[in-house]
DNA sequence: GCCGTTTTCGGCCCGACTGTTTTCAGTCG
C-alpha cells in the first residue's frame, strides 16, 4: 500500500472513531496522521525502515505499528473491526450540512437509516423530528442539503467562487460601515475548488450592514443571521458567509477566516507555546491585546515572517516563516512567455496572428503555438503536410511581427499525442522541425497505473519531447486523472531536463499544487500553461499562477519566466542532447 | 492517540450560530 492509500484508511479509521463517540482527540490524531502522510516525499516502506516515520511529530507508537501492518500487508484490522460496525452509507450522510457524528449516529441507531436515500425518505414522512434534539427546522435543513449534494456536489471551481466573491465583496465593500473588508477563506487561499465564499468586514456596528447583505438581490436564501455572522446561498448555487468584526480586530480576523483550519490551530498553538492566546478577536497576553494594525503585524508579534495565504495549510509554512526561508512566490509579471496554446488549425478559434498580439499585449515576449497532432482527430490535428503549411504561416507572422518591432516571437510547437507505447506523434525527421513540444496523453486512460507510468516516462526520455502536458488529465469535479505514480514521472522529468506543465485552465490546475511542490523539491521544472482555445484564454494563466505559488515555486522554477533568448537557449540546449 | 526545558499523566484551539431547549449540545470553520 503506498502513502496514500494509508492515509485513506487512518482518515477513515478517524471518522469511524467520531462515528462511535471516542475521545475526539483520538479521531484527531487519526485525521491528523492521515494528512501528515498525503503530504510526506518519499515512500512509506523506507522511513519505516529506517525509524524516520516514527520520528514524526504525530506519529506515536501505535501509529507506527498500524501503518507498519497496512504497509506490510495491505489490510488493518482494528480498521475492518470498526467498519463492519456502521454502514458505509454513513460517511455520505456526513457530507450534509448540520449533520455531524453525533447526529448521524442518532439517526443510524434510532432509525435504522444507513443511506441518503433513506434518510431523505424519512424527512418527508416527517420521522426525523421524532428524535431528540431534532425539530421541523433541523429536518427541512437536512432535505435541502441533500438537494443541494445533489445538484452540484457542493463545491465550486476556484474560478467560479472568484469571479462570484469579487462580484459580491464590490456590493458589499459599497455599504457607508463598512471600514475595512476582503475576500478570505479558501477562494483567498486559491484552492483549487471551494465550497463557499468568505468576507470579511470591519465597522463600528454590524447591523446595517448584516441587513443590507441578507437583502441583496444577488441573495437567494439567508441560512443564518446573527449579529456579527450571516451566511446565504446566493442565486448562483454557491454558499457566501459574511462576517463583521470592529476594527481593531480587523487583522485577527481576517487570518483567522482565511485559514486553513490546520493552519489556524497550529497557528494557536503556536501562540499557546509563547504564552499567548489567540482567536478571531485578537492575540492576547493573559487579559491584554497585543496590537497588530494588519496581518503582518500579526505573523511579526509570533515571531514569523509574513506568510502569503497560498502557503496557509500546515504544510510547514509556519517552520519556513520561522526560519525566514519562504520562498519568494512566483507572480504574474514574472512570466515572459506563454506556451501551449490552440488556434483555428486544430481546435481552437483564433488566428495565429490575433493570438501573437493578444500575448504581446498581455506582456508576452513568446508564445508557444501548439495545435494537436495527427492522432488526435476528434480535434482537427495537424497532418504532416498542415504541420509544413503552418510553419510558413508562422514564418509569414513572425516576419510581419519583427518589421514592427512588435518584441512578440512565435515558436513553432505541437501539442503531440504521447501514444499508447510512450511514442510521439511523428517521424523523427519531422519532430525534429518543432522548437516546442508538448507531450500529452489523450487516450486510453484506463491504463493500469505500472504501464501508464512507464508510457509516460518513455516520452520524457524522448529527446524531442519539452514538456509534458496535464500530467494526470484529471478535470476538475468532472473525472479524475488516468492512474499515474507522479513521483517517478517527475524523477523522470529532472532527470531529463524537461518540463512539466502546470495547465492552468481553471477546470484542470494539472499538476496539483500538491505535487508542484514535489517537483519543484525534486528538481523538475514547471511551465505554467493556458491551454488557451481563444485569444481570451490567455488570461487562464493567472489560475495557475496561484496554483503555482500554492506548491511554493519561485520564478527560477518555472520555465516561461525565462525571457525569449534564455528560453531559446534553454529549448537549444534539449536539442544537442539528441 | 500524541506529547513533554513546568508534565510520563493530563492536557490537547477557540468561538459563533442553530435548534431545541430552559441551560446547552452539536456543528462548523
Amino acid at each position: 500500500m503506498d502513502k496514500h492509500q494509508v492515509a485513506e484508511v487512518l482518515d477513515e479509521v478517524g471518522t469511524l472513531l467520531e462515528l462511535r463517540g471516542e475521545n475526539p482527540f483520538k479521531c484527531r490524531a487519526y485525521h491528523a496522521a492521515a494528512r501528515l502522510l498525503d503530504g510526506l516525499a518519499g515512500e512509506l516502506q523506507p522511513m519505516l525502515e529506517s525509524g524516520e516515520l516514527a520520528r514524526l511529530k504525530g506519529i506515536g507508537e501505535a501509529l507506527t505499528l498500524k501503518i507498519t501492518e497496512l504497509v506490510k500487508t495491505g489490510r488493518l484490522a482494528y480498521y475492518e473491526e470498526l467498519r463492519a460496525q456502521f454502514p458505509p452509507g454513513l460517511f455520505d450522510m456526513l457530507g450534509i450540512p448540520g449533520l455531524g457524528p453525533k447526529r448521524v449516529k442518532v439517526i443510524y441507531e434510532k432509525l435504522g437509516i444507513a443511506t441518503i436515500g433513506e434518510l431523505e425518505y424519512a424527512c418527508r414522512e416527517n420521522r426525523l423530528v421524532t428524535l431528540d434534539g431534532f425539530g421541523a427546522r433541523s429536518q427541512q435543513k437536512v432535505l435541502e442539503g441533500i438537494e443541494r449534494i445533489r445538484r452540484n456536489r457542493g463545491r465550486f471551481l476556484f474560478s467560479f467562487a472568484e469571479a462570484e466573491s469579487i462580484e459580491l465583496h464590490r456590493l458589499i465593500r459599497a455599504h457607508p460601515d463598512v471600514l475595512r473588508s476582503a475576500v478570505a477563506g479558501s477562494v483567498r487561499r486559491r484552492k483549487e475548488t471551494t465550497k463557499d465564499i468568505d468576507i470579511v468586514v470591519s465597522a463600528e456596528r454590524a447591523s446595517g450592514i448584516m441587513e443590507a447583505f441578507t437583502k441583496l438581490p444577488l441573495v437567494e436564501t439567508v441560512t443564518g443571521h446573527g449579529e456579527t455572522k450571516s451566511s446565504a446561498v446566493l442565486r448562483s448555487g454557491i454558499a457566501a458567509d459574511l462576517r463583521v468584526v470592529r476594527d481593531a480586530e480587523f487583522p485577527y480576523a481576517l487570518h483567522h477566516l482565511t485559514g486553513s483550519k490546520e493552519h489556524n490551530v497550529a497557528m494557536r498553538a503556536r501562540a499557546q507555546r509563547l504564552g499567548l492566546k489567540m482567536n478571531e478577536y485578537g492575540l492576547f497576553r493573559g487579559e491584554e491585546l497585543v496590537p497588530c494594525k494588519d496581518e503582518e503585524g500579526l505573523f511579526a508579534a509570533l515571531g514569523l515572517d509574513f506568510i502569503p495565504p497560498e502557503l496557509r495549510e500546515d504544510l510547514g509554512e509556519i517552520t519556513g516563516a520561522e526560519a525566514r526561508k519562504l520562498p519568494r512566490l512566483v507572480e504574474r509579471k514574472d512570466l515572459r512567455g506563454v506556451l501551449h496554446v490552440h488556434s483555428r488549425w486544430s481546435d481552437g478559434i483564433g488566428e495565429i496572428e490575433e493570438l501573437a498580439r493578444a500575448a504581446r499585449k498581455l506582456g508576452y515576449e513568446y508564445l508557444g503555438l501548439t495545435d494537436h497532432s495527427q492522432s488526435a482527430g476528434y480535434a482537427n490535428g495537424l497532418s504532416v503536410d498542415r504541420v509544413q503549411a503552418q510553419w510558413r504561416e508562422i514564418e509569414a507572422v513572425n516576419a510581419r511581427l519583427l518589421t514592427e518591432g512588435l518584441g512578440m516571437v512565435i515558436l513553432k510547437g505541437i501539442e503531440s499525442d504521447i501514444l499508447r507505447d510512450g511514442s510521439l506523434d511523428y517521424p523523427d525527421e519531422v519532430l525534429e522541425g518543432f522548437d516546442l513540444i508538448v507531450g500529452s496523453v489523450h487516450s486510453l486512460f484506463g491504463m493500469p497505473e505500472a504501464e501508464m507510468t512507464a508510457r509516460i516516462v518513455k516520452a520524457l526520455a524522448n529527446p524531442y519531447l519539452t514538456i509534458l502536458g496535464h500530467p494526470t488529465g484529471r478535470l476538475l469535479l468532472g473525472r479524475d486523472g488516468y492512474s499515474v505514480d507522479l513521483l517517478r514521472v517527475i524523477d523522470a522529468a529532472a532527470e531529463h531536463g524537461k518540463a512539466i506543465e502546470l495547465n492552468a485552465n481553471p477546470q484542470r490546475l494539472d499538476l496539483d499544487w500538491r505535487f508542484v511542490r514535489q517537483a519543484r523539491e525534486r528538481g523538475a521544472k514547471i511551465a505554467i500553461d493556458p491551454d488557451a482555445h481563444t485569444p481570451d484564454g490567455l488570461a487562464d494563466v493567472d489560475f495557475g499562477v496561484g496554483t503555482a505559488r500554492k506548491g511554493w515555486l519561485e520564478a527560477g522554477d518555472v520555465v516561461n519566466s525565462l525571457n525569449k533568448a534564455e528560453f531559446l537557449a534553454w529549448i537549444a540546449a534539449r536539442k544537442t542532447k539528441r
